[in-house]
DNA sequence: CGAAATTTGTTGCATTTGTAACGATCGGAT
DNA sequence: ATCCGATCGTTACAAATGCAACAAATTTCG
């Protein structure tokens, strides 16, 4: 009897993933949009490469989630920016080794103190017990999906 | 203490948010997509026409949260579908009010026990205990996000 | 060794999306 | 009644995205 023949949808778990997730992204979006002007597959390769160092683009793929055309092109433009620096592999010429820049290093460090304080803004207005809730359900759905 | 100088991003809440709302909605999507080819918006439109009956463009924004633009668009697309038609407005003559055909509400009978299913086979892979916190982690963030 | 299959990363193309501008209409204030 | 600002919905335009095709390099395996 789970399936009624009406659907809530502000109660529908894949609707409300969906609306939280944006409206989180949205607000953090901004930090580093009005400051650096990033977007978000630029700001997903810094934030990989600062706490990962040197790695390849599939790598940083693989750590952040994201398609490889998207790392393609973030790489592009953290470039152009003097933000990161391609190295060759001499082991495998297909790759580029990834690192970033003393300037890319420094602009990280500006944003690694912004991104853990909206974390902290965000769980400093529920009780204890609101965000262990937070944190176990998120771990609990992670679990299922990775099971999946 | 709580702002080092690095970031681990697969502990930050932003980016668990969006990896979930990705993976969730990505398979979710299939079954509306193989099934009957609709887009996300064309399923929002159609979720909240089926939930609340004839309601304006705006109004179905506001339940769906999307963008009036997106809405207008999956309008036309169930629109030249006979899913939905369209009913001027007497009152206000700058709208139209929206409600699904007999075809749109049949395709709604369809989508609302594949949704529900998809929604159990989640949950059903969790204990009680995990059940409830992902339930009480969820209302936790969206009162806080209300707030902001 | 060498042919075939796989991996890596980039690019062209079509689709999706958001922003801004717009015409039409409504509501309120005078 | 008539401006003036706000609202509703559509559309044009530009940016972001995903998919498929691709070249180059590597690995696999007969």
């Amino acid at each position: 009897m789970s399936g009624g023949h009406r659907l809530e949808l502000e109660n529908f778990l894949p609707y409300r993933f969906n609306r939280l997730a944006d409206a989180v992204s949205r607000d953090f979006a901004r930090i580093y949009r009005e400051k650096f002007g990033l977007t978000r597959p630029e700001w997903r390769l810094l934030a990989t490469l600062g706490q990962y160092g040197t790695m390849t683009a599939t790598a940083v793929g693989q750590h952040s989630s994201m398609h490889k055309t998207k790392v393609s092109r973030a790489v592009t433009a953290l470039e152009q920016r003097r933000w990161l620096r391609r190295t060759p592999d001499p082991n495998d010429r297909r790759v580029e080794q990834l690192a970033l820049t003393r300037a890319g290093e420094s602009a990280y460090g500006e944003l690694v103190p912004l991104a853990h304080g909206f974390e902290q803004v965000l769980l400093a207005r529920m009780s204890e017990r609101e965000r262990s809730s937070v944190l176990a359900g998120l771990a609990a759905i992670e679990r299922v999906l990775v099971d999946a």
